[in-house]
DNA sequence: GCATTTAATAGATCGCAGTCTAACAATCAA
DNA sequence: TTGATTGTTAGACTGCGATCTATTAAATGC
């Protein structure tokens, strides 16, 4: 990693903070395709070089802005409390479907953006795919290991399928609500 | 609808199959990202505009390209011959992840572009993503008709957890094998 | 033939993400 | 104070998808 100089104009942090603050407000209010970055750097009033200093690409800076925005309610389900498993999954789905009205365009084009960059793909999975795919596999083995969900049951897959149809909403701009939280838990469960 | 009218040069046909013949073996060959339309038309040997009078965008001209190929092995389903109804779907699944060997990078890339153009989007969505949808959700029907699946099962739902994942394994740069259709295939019928 | 209509062509232009350049500013070490 | 190093700034530049313009070509009806 980068090695620790001495010497050196220091990085300005509250420009950091402009052009994350900028990219979520504009992001939120005019959705990520219209957002420039002339727009961007001149509502954090800051040079375009600052940006590209911090982040390699718009769909980098968008990510981290959304990221630490989402990361104040990311509805970590309490796992200790819980004694009905099968309630514990549907009260998250219905928390992460609930959250989406606000940022679920934006998700959708940071998806798209992945497809079409290696090195963001990387990033966005690391930081946002994975840590809540790994969540429900979690949730569902937890179920599994208290008698809820039957033994037999693959539970990667199953956490596939339950990812994998949000994400197919999402993307389909099918409807997210809590009935279909219920359906799916409903198919889960069955 | 555009009213006929007497008149005017005809299109050149050569020119539009020029156009996709080009689009298709540059989408396989270099990939969708990197295909430029200067080098589409340069390869077709024809004017900038005569491809923008066919088609509004990059993605349409390739979705067509692509949707063309690939009708030619779309796997349709024996819906007649089958008694094993799971055997057919598990079939059905290695057939849709085998074709994707082929032209899953340039899938990818289409359900990327479809979320940054509501028009493209709309017409994607007709094409390609709901009949593959609604073939699905025939053949669960069937199998529950057919007293292979329990009644109680909401084959929508289902159709929508199977696609999706596949969708998620696709976005995810997951694997897409005769094992995880397996896999699928025996969560649905659990 | 001639007017009308629609296509094809070459090339200029626009918009925007991302790169590059050159001048200037802030820090550390000697 | 001086030099090295890194950050900031304004603005030019590149690449590419998409639009626009002007000219020429191929069809129709009169």
């Amino acid at each position: 990693m980068s090695v620790k100089r001495s010497g050196g104009r220091p990085a300005n942090e509250e420009a950091s903070a402009a052009l994350k603050a900028a990219a979520l407000r504009l992001v939120r209010e005019t959705g990520y395709e219209k957002v420039s970055i002339a727009a961007i750097i001149a509502e954090a009033g800051v040079a375009r070089q600052t940006l590209y200093n911090r982040w390699d690409t718009k769909a980098d800076l968008i990510l981290e802005a959304i990221f630490e925005a989402t990361n104040s309610y990311a509805a970590e389900p309490d796992m200790e409390s819980a004694q009905d498993y099968r309630a514990q999954l549907e009260d998250f789905l219905i928390k992460v479907f609930e959250h989406l009205k606000l940022d679920g365009a934006t998700i959708r084009s940071l998806i798209a953006s992945s497809q079409q960059d290696t090195k963001f793909h990387a990033s966005f999975h690391a930081k946002f795919v994975l840590p809540r795919e790994q969540m429900m596999t979690l949730m569902l083995r937890r179920a599994q290991d208290h008698g809820a969900l039957s033994p037999a049951r693959n539970v990667e897959v199953l956490s596939t399928m339950i990812h994998g149809a949000f994400w197919y909403r999402l993307l389909n701009r099918g409807v997210l609500d809590a009935t279909f939280a219920k359906e799916l838990v409903a198919e889960t469960f069955a």
